[in-house]
DNA sequence: TATAAAAGTTAGGTTAGTCTAACAAAATGT
DNA sequence: ACATTTTGTTAGACTAACCTAACTTTTATA
């Protein structure tokens, strides 16, 4: 049985890699991400090779090998139906739930988990609108944009968040925008880069920042790769 | 905070000075429960004791502080309250929870249980009938009767098991015998101790080991220590 | 292409929680 | 009341996960 700790990594390592789309990482970005110094990672790479997690090789790259993309995807898959259960049957809020999400999601069984995901009612997103990934580890990744990224005036849904911070997710409430939420841009300023959204009838202005971190959906054809402009 | 192996520590205490209605405990008593051996306890006691969470002297007996037995008893407190929502929500059947709960329990968030609490309705048992202590960390132990000491044809009401081991509830499950039941003593033989219960209409013979294990209360009264016969 | 910077490794140390083995204190039983 | 058994302690060692400091390899750049 994994450790709390493994886990950890290898839930870093998928989304360092596949929901970055690229093959490998190296060692000083996954100890930066997972808050540790290089030397810990090492060290600890070298223990998930040998039971076959990842492939490493001295001074090389780390990728994961199947297992250990199956054992991450089982922990992203935990970690986003509590998420999903603390949101929508105990009533916690869209910014409080991924802290709690993050014990909850080393609690291994498969039994409770696949009992869960039936109880909500086969969840396909969480609440910030990530996919859950499916108890076989497969996740449909819907090839999003940034509401940085989008045309004038075409009408988009806003589906996840990047920056799961809770200031960020309490900024987004302040400003009153949220999962599923309906807009169109109705200008982007060349010289500042501000953005102007349509949102329920209101506008607002829009930093870069705040934009590049906005996934959003065409409305029209339900995908972010839309072809209907 | 206290750690996982603390809370286990704590937990264990009240298990064996509260609900035993002892005061303290030796460290073997201690080291044997937790399924460690006593140097282990010897010095985790030391820690416990640092932080005030018990009361000990070298080659003492160890009791809990106020704020030790709190401790342990938010533990337990989580421990029913994942049990009640596994069994009543997720469908588990009374002999599986025990072990998820052990995992669960673990989750340090006042919210999330008091919230927990709130969405089971304020349950006041546990599905294996033991009392669910209070957000304040406040337990009504029912002077519970085993069957093994009830009087003849007096209606009792199963309301809890001692021993929790899988193996123990599959076996009342077969034989036909569960939390809620209401039974009569029809007859307790002295030569051999068996006890024969009515129970639904049919009748059943009892082991002395099995009708220790059952906790029942007097169906008129709803207590244990009745006084109506 | 030589060298500086960045990335990664190794050695040795720390803490929590466990162990075994040897010892010390307390309780028990003639 | 003394010897034996039970109970508890101490010392020394181990593992997992972390650290720092010093070193090495790779990469990028002048």
């Amino acid at each position: 049985m994994l450790s709390f700790t493994e886990e950890n990594y290898l839930k870093a390592l998928v989304q360092l890699t596949i929901f970055e789309s690229v093959e490998e990482v190296g060692v000083n970005k996954l100890a930066s991400n997972l808050e540790v110094k290089p030397a810990t990672v090492s060290d600890m790479v070298r223990k998930l090779k040998e039971k076959s997690f990842v492939n490493y090789e001295k001074y090389g790259k780390i990728s994961l090998t199947e297992s250990g993309r199956l054992e991450g995807m089982m922990v992203i898959r935990r970690h986003r139906l509590w998420e999903t259960f603390l949101y929508s049957k105990l009533d916690f809020s869209w910014d409080e739930v991924h802290e709690l999400a993050e014990e909850l999601e080393h609690v291994h069984s498969k039994k409770l988990i696949n009992r869960l995901d039936e109880f909500l009612d086969f969840p396909a997103f969480d609440p910030h609108g990530d996919a859950i990934p499916s108890a076989e580890g497969e996740i449909k990744i819907p090839f999003r944009k940034t509401l940085a990224e989008i045309d004038l005036n075409h009408r988009h849904k806003v589906i996840a968040v990047n920056d799961i911070s809770s200031e960020f997710l309490q900024y987004l409430d302040r400003i009153g925008l949220g999962i599923g939420d309906e807009l169109v841009v109705s200008n982007k300023e060349e010289f500042d880069e501000l953005t102007t959204v349509e949102v329920g009838g209101k506008s607002m202005v829009i930093s870069p920042k705040l934009a590049e971190n906005i996934y959003v959906i065409c409305s029209k054809c339900n995908k972010a790769k839309c072809d209907c402009n």
